[in-house]
DNA sequence: GTCTATAAGTAGATAGAC
DNA sequence: GTCTATCTACTTATAGAC
């Protein structure tokens, strides 16, 4: 009884924090008001300042949400023994494209730009937190095959602004020109991902 | 006379502008107030709107600013006759580096998929004044390369992804993290551009 | 062309009933 | 936990003097 009733409450604190970071996504954090995010969420504007103290608060929330995950699964490709170091170099640009293209977690990318004077501490956390975790899990894998002579050595900085570059661009491209073009014929993950990761690939070869 | 009169009113305006840009890229569109531009380019509030009609007037202008000299750079490069296909390609990726980093042209991206929604008519100016052309004079470029036997033949969606992905991802971050890390440390332009162009000239090569 | 003053509306956040 | 009502500060933009 006590779990259920709490799953209620954190149900509803993620389903508001999913709502939120759509109607950011949207408009941007300054041009996001606290009313616009009532509507969106079917709450009145005091209501929310039940679950969080303050726009900012919420906000931060959002970023926050989803760092685990992307990060969790590079540490999980990995860790798998099953896999060669090139089936665990292609998954890994396979999670990229998902974590950043798709997920919220890379598509606020620009929203944390749009905050890093005024809201440091945003920007910050995600490089702590998310940045500085998926570059040493992706390291760590070009390395192991490096060791396993698998990969020609690489000078780690270049690959990872060759690897993550066009990913990154990519979502943005398509946060941009979401009202503009036809995203699939202008920005085609699965083509461009594709032509990306042989080119990666070619630059691992010995 | 009449001349040193419209220069002196067009110096006030590009002064503006130049100004108002960067106060856009320090707070974003809808973070920035017309007061605090007023601030920044002492002046008063009011006195704005004899140059401007609105807000979104200006920053359309700011966006706007700088097309022109990007685009240029490469259609010029591709006209020089005294180059060969590799010295162009060569000056084209630093043409994009310093464009695109450096200029506040690129560094308005984020800025742009801000007002994405809000101000679609910045976006799809964007794309139809700057993208549309910076990626046909790149794609002239390395097409004559392929016609004069000197590169390899490409499919030029894959290459621009990874031609302007890191770039663009480049200034995203160095805007991200301006007031979070060393940007010399952990973005050294210099450096990553050198292994970038490094990967662009392996690729085109027979 | 720049100023002071102000209109008309919206922002984030709070108080207190239920 | 959610509501209605409200506060203060700030928003874009305009009016009209100089």
């Amino acid at each position: 009884m006590q779990d259920s009733k709490k799953n209620v409450q954190s149900n509803r604190r993620a389903e508001i924090v999913a709502i939120a970071t759509e109607t950011f996504l949207e408009n941007g954090y300054a041009g996001t008001s606290m009313a616009q995010l009532a509507k969106a969420c079917d709450i009145q504007k005091a209501s929310f300042y039940h679950h969080f103290p303050s726009k900012d608060a919420l906000f931060i929330t959002c970023v926050n949400e989803g760092y685990a995950d992307a990060v969790n699964g590079l540490i999980e490709i990995r860790a798998d023994e099953s896999l060669t170091d090139w089936q665990k170099i292609e998954r890994a640009i396979h999670n990229l494209y998902a974590s950043i293209v798709t997920s919220p977690t890379g598509r606020l990318s620009p929203l944390i730009a749009e905050v890093s004077r005024t809201l440091p501490g945003v920007a910050n956390a995600f490089h702590k937190d998310y940045i500085t975790h998926q570059r040493a899990a992706l390291e760590a894998i070009v390395s192991d095959g490096v060791t396993n002579g698998a990969f020609k050595a690489q000078d780690f900085d270049v690959f990872h602004h060759i690897v993550i570059g066009p990913i990154v661009t990519l979502s943005l491209s398509r946060e941009m020109f979401a009202k503009v073009a036809d995203l699939e014929a202008h920005f085609p993950v699965e083509k461009l991902k594709r032509g990306h990761l042989d080119i990666i690939l070619r630059e691992l070869e010995i």
